[in-house]
DNA sequence: GCTAAGACTACTATAAATATAGACTATATA
DNA sequence: TATATAGTCTATATTTATAGTAGTCTTAGC
């Protein structure tokens, strides 16, 4: 039930570029510096992120990344399943998505059905535009600051 | 965010073990021949819960396993953390049970520590009688019956 | 043309998960 | 009391996933 580094890494990376959404672009190694996160781990992370089209990216002197569409209109929910796969914590009830009925499934499968539902209830609804308003809320303090 | 073999085995084993409660013993080579898990591997888990007194043994020819108590005081919370360690899924809110207040916590912090929060109420309230009991409405068909 | 920055591919190390092996100990019962 | 049975214990092996590194290539700005 775990969030791995990879999805950690990714989660920090799509709130720093939505704290600077509008603002110019930023630089991989800055993001990497700021979050102490292995640089070239980072760039492989950006590229999935690129790959599905959360940010856009810029070569050359003066490039950088950026996101590819309004904080919004991504959720964490997608962030999560693109680098974690799943949000289920059992692979036979990960097609559930809203309609949350478990007829004709075993004991646990109503039990673990039940708690992706509530998993998808709070990641789907999440955007990473609340989770700036959030981080403002928090007066600078804190900005981002967990660990898995 | 998942449930490895470990503990989908050793939550197997428990229902297994509480849809017998009260009868005779049941052999750990019984159980691995049901639900199709490795008997070797088996045994260790089977000690992970004995160690853990949620299981009794006894050796020797007709011996074998049952539960130390009754199904209806053992949650499946208890089982999962036990085999996989902390249901939240970053660390920094793992000692969430209960009370949970995000004071002072970061954007993340936040959203973790709710769905933390969730799966808790659903895995510590819902006990090996209630499993029971949804096995035993399920009619015979698909008693156990997911995979992770 | 030089430098800065991302793009792409490959590789490696480590840890965790998933077993497997074999000798040992306790118990029932013939 | 010999034997077969079934759990105990410790060690080892295998596989897979995670996390991180390295190096070369391409693009853009000056």
């Amino acid at each position: 039930m775990k969030i791995t580094f990879k999805g950690d890494y990714a989660l920090k990376i799509m709130l720093e570029l939505s704290l600077e959404y509008g603002g110019p672009l930023v630089q991989i190694k800055e993001i990497a510096r700021r979050q102490d996160i292995p640089k070239k781990f980072l760039e492989q992370i950006v590229m999935i992120l690129k790959g599905a089209k959360y940010v856009k990216t810029v070569r050359g002197a003066k490039g950088g990344v950026a996101l590819a569409k309004e904080p919004a209109k991504i959720t964490l929910g997608e962030v999560i399943r693109l680098m974690e796969g799943p949000t289920a914590p059992i692979a036979c009830v990960s097609e559930l998505r809203g309609k949350c009925d478990f007829e004709n499934r075993c004991a646990f499968q109503e039990v673990f059905g039940e708690i992706t539902c509530l998993i998808n209830g709070v990641v789907d609804k999440v955007t990473f535009a609340d989770m700036v308003d959030r981080t403002k809320a928090l007066g600078g303090k804190r900005p981002i600051d967990y660990n898995i």
